[in-house]
DNA sequence: TATGAATGAGCGTTCATTCAT
DNA sequence: CATGAATGAACGCTCATTCAT
């Protein structure tokens, strides 16, 4: 007997709210400190149902980790390496990132997580990286592009986008509450001298 | 009869290396990834010993957090405000930062951590917070110095030492592994962009 | 889906033999000789399944002592006060109360432990405490209409009625075998004695 | 090298110490309540010094049970069995018991655990079980002495000597508080009354 | 598919006991 | 004899996972 379509439709948005809750609890509490009854009772699911839509937690972490990476990584990777003028094209990159960041303080804390107990969670963490490679190099070839029409200084670029990286969930991960948060702003300026711009 | 001073000193060592296992511990496989039979066989000794020592978990870890700080607060704090010529004392202050966070991976991803899940760990996080204010502001008027005398551009200092020490944790969290270990020299000169130096 | 009617049957009898097995091992081992695991064990239940039924093992040493007693305070307080023939009402009673002391050794041995040890279980004494009040009094109450009559001689009621109970639960406590249980029958007459009948 | 006279008094006088404080805290926390860490410390001794004087935490706890039940025991069967008016002498007994009774909450109170969880600790509860036996023979001599002179009514000696131990310790243990201390004096006459004095 | 009771491994912690000093 | 650090078994409790309904 197969689903009807508005129970493949429940299921779906099923899923995802669960998927939405738990990487707000992993997020905030840690993987341990979070447990499926947690997650289930702020779903307002069943405790036993979390397990039909994930194998068991460990899939269920990972999912939130994977998962909304495919949703953001376009957003981050929405910037032109050809552009003709790439300086200011990563001015505009820059803002954007900058604003994305200020954004997803949720997601980017189990990044964060991930990222700095990678040895942990290697499974989730190759998805990070992967990506990160990915977008260190598409930024690195800009500030060659920048580069080679002498509007940024020499540098190698790959170090220069790590930096650049680096820089953004540092930010982040420093702007813990909200008494800076008006600051987003006033980042972006220096943030850019990054690039070594030549005025 | 006194604990004699052999004994004292054993005791000291024993301490240290208990301490020593949980930050690596406590790094690398998170807070209820560690366990104290774990740190106990990590660091040769019985399981109940690691309680004659700290109170319980939650101390170890508060220790574990706390106590390097101590130690490495002062390294940090080491350039000086009032230098005469403010950009040089930055760009050694940077070489100096940047070594030192490329020497601490262990200590610096607990770091990362307790910041990254301040809620989860709010006693350690206010230690890490009151030395960044201090550490940031030591910067912002170092940066100020160097504005006032037209050697820097003109921005917020704050903000600017704000992305600074982000850009370090930065680094710090984003070099996982080994493969850009020597890629830290070549971080030097665009964070010293950052402060906008006149050339 | 709610559960089906056998389970939730099912689940209230697990729930009794549980209880019933607590007062058993608490009576017979003590607060802390009794452990989870053996209670699991005599009632043939697993070990977490305990934690199922009851929050933690002080809120099952309170269910152990408070629910029997609402069971047998009924049968307890199963005399008329206001009878015509107070002295045989009194006299009928004391056989009553020896029977159903002599029955019950498992609970009132917990109770002897609670009431012992009043200030490590103020909760469970509590309500013990109170049963005792209602009790005494309205033995108080049936005494003094015999004096009234002219039946009973002329004591303070409320000691008396103290002494009563003092003494029921102190053969409790001193037939800790069967070697006089044939006794309990001759402990009529003399129990009764206490009340001072005038002949 | 043999121990001073000095030194084998205090060591006389620590024993004695531990042994009082071991009453005190066996008698109002229990004997898993009771470590011998709070021991130690309420006695002002050190922690290991307590097994110089005691094998093992039961050694200590069957002492606490029989030591001072042989310093009390004289004081329990002073009374005359053979006495010319045995009422009279039963009046007196019944007097000194309940003043007794009344200033040794403490060790009593350790008297009832033992006695309620015999199976537990059936070492000290022989030690007790015979002096009850021997103490309630020779109070059931004493009724039978009088029953033969024609003062008491004819009841089974008994049954009727152990109704009055228990009705001792039951009352014992019924005054957990001070609310009724100055009843102690109104349970005189109707705890005679057990006996069955003919007027 | 949805539910939540049942299971037991594993956790942090306590504490009697041992033993080197 | 006195001390208290070292040990590890045993505790209460949690929680991921299973499974009957």
């Amino acid at each position: 007997m197969p689903l009807s379509e508005e129970q493949r439709l429940n299921m779906k948005k099923r899923r995802q709210k669960i998927l939405d809750t738990a990487v707000h609890l992993f997020a905030t509490e840690g993987y341990e400190g979070t447990t499926i009854k947690k997650i289930a009772e702020a779903a307002e699911i069943s405790f036993g149902n979390v397990f039909t839509y994930f194998k068991d937690k460990e899939q269920l972490f990972i999912a939130s980790v994977v998962e909304p990476l495919e949703a953001i990584s376009d957003q981050i990777l929405d910037f032109n390496e050809h552009a003709e003028d790439p300086v200011a094209e990563l001015l505009e990159m820059v803002k954007k990132h900058i604003k994305l960041f200020a954004g997803e303080q949720n997601y980017l804390t189990l990044v964060v997580q991930v990222v700095g107990q990678h040895q942990r969670f290697p499974e989730p963490f190759d998805h990070l990286d992967q990506f990160h490679d990915k977008w260190r190099n598409k930024i690195g070839r800009l500030i060659e592009s920048g580069q080679e029409k002498g509007l940024l200084q020499k540098q190698e670029p790959i170090p220069v986008a790590t930096l650049y990286t680096s820089l953004l969930i540092g930010i982040r991960l420093n702007n813990t509450d909200t008494r800076y948060s008006n600051m987003w702003d006033q980042y972006i300026t220096p943030t850019f001298q990054l690039f070594g711009p030549i005025h």
